[in-house]
DNA sequence: CGTCTTAGTTAGACACTGTCTAGCCCAAGC
DNA sequence: GCTTGGGCTAGACAGTGTCTAACTAAGACG
């Protein structure tokens, strides 16, 4: 991995709250008590390391990363939690890039930024840009938006 | 397919021209030409097919729809017939729905509207909505980007 | 004409993503 | 102790997309 993705969110003084980053384990086991997820050792690893990550990982992804430090987890017990952190609200699964899904930890709403040269995922703040006459769509009722922005990072950061 | 999935489009009296919605045979053959495709029997039949299609349909489907009225087509041609329709600019992929990519002949920028229920993908007209602040976003060069609304359609139409 | 070359196509193998199933483990309740 | 049930594992399975080797057809050239 190396590069971490964040910053984005970071840069224009976050009007939200942490964003669970970096949780211990035992505020990720309250997390998941709270959501109604028992807490088992294979779900607190996978909670930890995803809830805590910025880099819009997918799934097999995850598995790589958690079964750096649990070696017995399966594959199957990914999905089965990660399915499972998204239908209780703790996680958004993100359908942009090419044939995969990708998970994001920051279930408020807010927009995209896709790095064609790299692929990799931006959160861009919700409030950093502005959508006008969504009102005026005929014949659609709008449950959620998203701005989806490609192109690459410049130098100046 | 049954149901037309275009009419948003035509709604707000179209700015852009005819879509090369309902190509015939020669006018695709020269549109390949145009865009320095040898217009082989199996490409005619894709192309004549997925350009005139505005139901935003899956490699899959094309496969379905196209070997229909020719039986002998591979998987193989599609896929690869597709990918250079995209590399030429006849066609954009689009990685919106879970797990698969749709293909869209209209190349104009547009907006999209995912209708929760069904899946179905509508193309939202570049004019109806508009996007502001983008030019503020720090530290990105933006290329293109869209905006991306999920909901449902409602019976009014 | 026959041969060579090249582009296009085909069938199938392959890799990857995601789901499902059968069986195992383990803790709680009786 | 035994049962029950939730969670886990390994592997099978299905769908999507890519790649490869072999076949075909058409034009170039002798």
């Amino acid at each position: 991995m190396g590069v971490r993705a964040c910053a984005v969110v970071a840069l224009k003084r976050a009007p939200h709250p942490p964003y669970n980053r970096g949780m211990s384990r035992e505020a990720t086991a309250r997390t998941l008590a709270e959501h109604g997820i028992r807490p088992s050792p294979q779900r607190l690893a996978i909670a930890e390391w995803v809830l805590a990550s910025s880099a819009h990982p997918s799934a097999d992804r995850v598995f790589e990363a958690v079964r750096g430090r649990t070696p017995a987890i399966s594959r199957a017990t990914v999905y089965n939690t990660l399915n499972l952190l998204v239908a209780k609200g703790l996680l958004r699964p993100l359908a942009l890039a090419e044939g995969k899904v990708v998970f994001d930890p920051l279930v408020e709403r807010h927009h995209h930024f896709i790095d064609e040269e790299t692929g990799a995922i931006h959160d861009v703040p919700w409030n950093a840009l502005e959508v006008r006459r969504l009102e005026a769509l005929p014949g659609f009722e709008v449950r959620e938006y998203q701005v989806v922005v490609r192109g690459k990072r410049s130098r100046g950061r």
